[in-house]
DNA sequence: TGCGCCGTCAATGTATCCAATCTAACGGCA
DNA sequence: TGCCGTTAGATTGGATACATTGACGGCGCA
């Protein structure tokens, strides 16, 4: 329940369905819920002491998020995505996340760039562990966005990490059990170096090649989508 | 009430919250609320036939859309947008509709161009009606992307030409007033040919050019945010 | 006269209750 | 024995009623 730097995070003010969403929202990332997993209006509510009503627009919230499927009359389901959903998501963030990367390299200084590398050593070393590898991931990313003014390109992409997050998951650890990330550390120490030379247009080309690969690679694993 | 063809339109099964969400939808699209104006649940409850729980749960989807702002404890408003906001709407529409009119180009065939070089041709001679022009435009572009598998690209696009449509209806306002659309009904034109030439690389330059000068000319007119 | 406190009111947030709908198990029938 | 209609249960959708919060205006005081 913990650990995930949530993007639309407990932002929001004291209203019960945004602490029950935002409670949601970080069991679904760290894999309490499952992708096709059935959500109970009445298991929420008990949970979080509160009763349907907020769960109910929590769960209208998620579902805006892409996270939850609502059923009318029928019930809410931890959203699932096909190969084909999940590859377009990813065609998105490589449009996207350029854009938010240019924007935000003017801002970025020496100790941005400098949590970046340390996070890029830590995945290298983080072999086996695929939980902390997907935080130092979404971190090192985020982190290079975030000298952007925060704006809707920050919540869009926010919500294409979240939406395949799971996917993600499960691409890691079969990856991470063949040792095959070394492609992903790579580009991530040629961004890097992108960044550090302030050159924007280098460094939309690796992070365009570095989304384009795993996005291709995932491809290859249709049973992640079984 | 009638006329602009909803993006996120009345799809949704029976559910009331839907239907008023549709409502309030098209009424924002309409003009008929305008940035900034306040939305009472009780009033939308009572013009709907409804209680206020199925408006707070619409309230909450047209929230996510972008087209209504929430605040805890105090109230709904349709949403406004400062000149930066708006721009970086357009921004991500430069970067993903000439993805969207790729995927769509292939298929599109004879009777989809036919039908946009007809509302070309109307927006051309319908200089006067703001709102006939609004809605040619919508439908060439939309028209443009028809072709492409429904997924989330489109559903991000719409939204963004949802929470721009106001201030796109000033903006025409303004310029047709100096009958100064003449680069969009050249650029309209541009586009056709590319599609009819099946050429998908020039289409998305086009297109780009298309949307980016749209924005640097709405810079051009800070007036219409006040 | 201007500022700040307080009371009243309006609008939203939440809980409880009832109705409508879907699911699944059961039994009848071919 | 397999299929289908029926019925009972569970679950969601919506309405009403109450609690809570925020806003506005009047009053007192400096």
């Amino acid at each position: 329940m913990t650990g995930v730097p949530a993007v639309s995070g407990p932002v929001a003010g004291g209203t019960a369905s945004h602490r029950i969403a935002d409670a949601l929202r970080a069991a679904i990332l760290d894999g309490g819920y499952q992708p096709g997993e059935r959500i109970r209006q009445e298991d929420v509510a008990a949970r979080s002491g509160a009763s349907r009503i907020p769960v109910r627009e929590a769960l209208r919230l998620l579902e805006a998020e892409g996270l939850v499927t609502l059923v009318a009359n029928s019930g809410a389901w931890v959203a699932r995505l096909t190969l084909a959903e999940c590859a377009e998501l990813y065609q998105i963030r490589e449009r996207l996340e350029p854009l938010l990367l240019r924007a935000s390299l003017p801002g970025l200084d020496g100790a941005a760039l400098g949590r970046m590398a340390d996070l890029a050593a830590a995945m290298e070393s983080l072999a086996g562990d695929v939980d902390a590898f997907l935080r130092a991931d979404r971190e090192f990313h985020l982190a290079s966005y975030a000298a952007a003014a925060p704006g809707e390109t920050t919540q869009v992409i926010g919500r294409m990490w979240n939406r395949t997050q799971h996917y993600r998951r499960e691409f890691t650890r079969l990856a991470s059990r063949r040792a095959s990330l070394d492609a992903t550390h790579l580009e991530h120490r040629l961004l890097l170096d992108c960044l550090r030379r302030d050159d924007a247009d280098d460094a939309e080309r690796v992070l365009v090649m570095h989304i384009r690969r795993t996005r291709l690679e995932l491809s290859g694993h249709p049973e992640i989508f079984g």
